[in-house]
DNA sequence: CCGCATCCTAAGAGATACTG
DNA sequence: CAGTATCTCTTAGGATGCGG
């Protein structure tokens, strides 16, 4: 597998992972994608939309509508239409978003190591004298 | 650590990490970073600029420079500036950019895996019927 | 060799109102 | 309940030319 020797010096290799993984990245980037991630990881079972809706402070329809559709477009999660009234949708992880699995609990880690490392420092983004 | 328990039910946690981690993918957003971040760990000592432009192809100089401020304000690489004639400016991963190890590992592995099981579909984006 | 300034286009993000 | 449509603002991305 890629984490054995994905240091090792071969040019032409490092841009096969570079572009592989710039390219997984963009199914990550979004400003939802990783927190409907994590709260789909977290639920353990499928997630209506107003769930999700009540659990991510701060989003609004539209945009949690669209980031889904992309994840739903890139694999990572399904969609699931109950064809009733009132209609009822739900949203799980397929096997290649749960494979996300390692990424994000790395991820999550280093965000946390790093939000220790900027310790008390500010976080407000104030600083714009830069 | 946040691996060991990071798919707990606790809702308020679910947010905590989830507003960590978006704002640690955030540092990892832009077409090069992780590019760069890649060539940086590959090459294991530091890098020049003409360097990394020459290694990464098809990036221009002002997306290279604006990457490398963005990542050096984010406390990932360090610029060193060697005050001589012709300018030679290195760049090196600090200890937080070492850090993102795993999470580039576990990325790359995932880029792989699902580069795999998308298997035979096409790679150029030619499909736009959808 | 390294980097900045300018100008431009495309995409991301969000508020609001409307539909089945 | 779930989703669409429209409008607006900001940011990312990129081509080109100039300067220390």
């Amino acid at each position: 597998m890629a984490d054995r020797d994905w240091r090792c010096e071969d040019p032409e290799q490092q841009l096969v992972w570079a572009s592989a993984t710039s390219e997984a990245l963009r199914v990550l980037e979004g400003k939802w994608k990783i927190v409907i991630i994590i709260q789909l990881f977290a639920a353990k079972s499928p997630l209506r939309f107003s769930e999700l809706e009540r659990r991510i402070e701060g989003v609004n329809q539209k945009m949690l509508i669209q980031q889904l559709r992309q994840l739903e477009k890139d694999g990572i999660v399904t969609r699931m239409v109950y064809p009733q009234v009132p209609p009822k949708v739900e949203y799980t992880l397929t096997e290649m978003g749960i494979a996300l699995g390692p990424s994000v609990e790395a991820l999550i880690d280093w965000a946390f190591m790093r939000r220790e490392a900027l310790g008390s420092q500010s976080e407000t983004g104030t600083d714009k004298s830069g």
